[in-house]
DNA sequence: CTGTTAGCGCTTTCAG
DNA sequence: CTGAAAGCGCTAACAG
């Protein structure tokens, strides 16, 4: 592998000259940049990693944080679309993704732990976001940048960075849909409040609700325990027989719904995930672009340590994709 | 951050001592080595990685190869399952783990070429296999180890360590699972037999279908096309309708055909992913263990260069979840 | 068994 | 604008 020793030497100038030359320094004449970079060119010159990082004390490398994979988080095919994401631009950026799991929390701090002690790793970014987070907790001991994927739930101090759906326009944007098609009675069902994302979407949702001066009917059920969950919603559905519709926080849990009840029951979901397609009927659902929060949390752990002050949050607009799942009320001919 | 130097000076030795104290050279002396381990843990030591590369030219990370994401293969929770183990174990072997992704092979190619030139990365997990994979030939041409999960399809040259399920032994389980349940008429629906999971399964459904002297009977749908295929299969069961049981070479796939077929078609499919409990009625389906496959995995990848001759295949063996998608003829009052 | 020395490949003062 | 030299933190000869 050729050194930057090799590319000086064919270039017939020095290291440092070549070194400044490759980096874009601007002291470098035109000419010898020139010559650098045909050099560069010539021997398929790469600069060595580690000897930059030793050197500059920065590791070209963003790690990313997953959730803890608690009942079966990873089922949703959410992170490795922004995983995705975050990897097309950090290889553009020419930086790589070291990525951090646990199946436990302590296995996700050690694993953490690991990045920054041994790694020197200091810009990470978080694919969740949570209330009282130990991670984040380490990773501000440590000094370390990190931009977080969802709104950050700070007990305290500045805000990171952080990239996000609007979700409470995402909640209302739900129940408008279903008022547009004549629904008055909707509930919403969701799995965790602590979740920040749900929280926001159950907000839009009642904000709307409390617009039109409609109740708002909300169901916390987690499926865990199938048998159990599934009896509460046919109670719950029995105690609000008047309701039409359901706004489910997430395709998982909006299939889990259909499951139960009847297909007249319409229902709208977010994150358009696989899920949303194979259900039957197949579900209108929000899409949050995963694999566009992710490329923009990498632009956003990029610019970390560029500027003093934190950049502005980034908004990826979500958009309803209007599938099968809710039956139009007022106008039964548009069924489609 | 403490360096060595700072270690050795606490411990009274002199670098290069406490350097072979740490990494357990057997020529220092249980006295030093001593007197160095209570000075590491003082001072909170760990080595810089970057500064270890430099000088070993071994990087303390392994890289893993996600597949080309076609046709929504993001949406398997295998992937990030596998990557699961595969961290687990990296962290608790002082590994870290960087990974490459892409939406198409030329970005998923720059992404490993990146890894190897700029990262200097030499050991990868391959989380997929194929046949004329040319990330391979790149991995070979630059000599990097690497572990496939899944079994190596190589045109030529000796076969890489690799950890895979016994994929024709779970061909011939689910379709003698079938038959056991009086099927006679069974097909096998699959997407494609260049991925050498499905080759296999379905090798293994027809090697029991010929010992039994039954008619084999395969399909191959990707549902790119949803119409398309729904069409395809709905002639299929016309052109056969004896058919009473489908193997399914993954549960994504056992769930689109459920959503055409009739409730009494049997279906049994692989990978007892979340799709074949929400699936209805829910899937009976070989689990293979994606966990286990991503820590043996990174077991084979961190040995990789300590033996010269390739370790033994690991085989991890895999287990039928029997849930309520095979209609049991013979003995109806079994049936859940 | 341990210390001295050189060097991994790069960047960055510091002098010109 | 460019070159010489030192150093990032660690390891591996080479001597003792």
């Amino acid at each position: 592998m050729a050194t930057i020793r090799d590319v000086a030497r064919l270039a017939g100038v020095s290291p440092s000259t070549a070194s400044r030359a490759l980096r874009g320094n601007p002291v470098i004449s035109g000419k010898t940049r020139k010559k650098v970079e045909t050099a560069r060119r010539q021997l398929n010159y790469v600069p060595n990693f580690s000897a930059q990082n030793l050197a500059n004390n920065e590791n070209n490398t963003i790690g990313v944080i997953l959730p803890v994979d608690h009942h079966e988080i990873f089922n949703n095919p959410f992170f490795l679309q922004a995983l995705q994401g975050i990897n097309a631009k950090s290889t553009e950026r020419n930086f790589m993704v070291a990525i951090a799991t646990g199946i436990s929390e302590q296995q996700l701090l050690d694993n953490v732990e690991f990045m920054l002690a041994h790694g020197r790793i200091n810009r990470f970014i978080l694919l969740y976001s949570q209330i009282n987070d130990p991670v984040v907790t380490l990773l501000q001991e440590n000094q370390a940048g990190y931009v977080v994927i969802g709104k950050p739930a700070m007990s305290t101090g500045a805000l990171p960075p952080y990239i996000d759906t609007d979700n409470i326009a995402a909640g209302t944007d739900a129940t408008n849909f279903l008022l547009a098609r004549g629904h008055r009675h909707i509930a919403f069902l969701y799995t965790d409040l602590s979740k920040i994302v749900q929280k926001e979407r159950l907000a839009g949702y009642q904000q709307i609700m409390a617009q039109q001066q409609l109740d708002s009917l909300s169901l916390q059920e987690d499926f865990i325990d199938y048998t159990r969950s599934n009896q509460h919603v046919t109670q719950f559905l029995q105690q609000h027989p008047t309701v039409t519709a359901f706004v489910t926080s997430d395709d998982l849990l909006g299939l889990r719904l259909q499951q139960i009840v009847h297909k007249s029951m319409s229902i709208i979901s977010f994150n358009n995930s696989f899920t949303s397609q194979v259900a039957h009927p197949a579900l209108t659902s929000i899409d949050v672009f995963p694999v566009k929060l992710g490329e923009g949390a990498a632009e956003l752990a990029l610019q970390l340590d560029q500027t003093l002050k934190a950049p502005q949050p980034i908004i990826v607009p979500h958009q309803i994709i209007v599938r099968h799942s809710v039956v139009n009320l007022t106008a039964p001919k548009n069924i489609k």
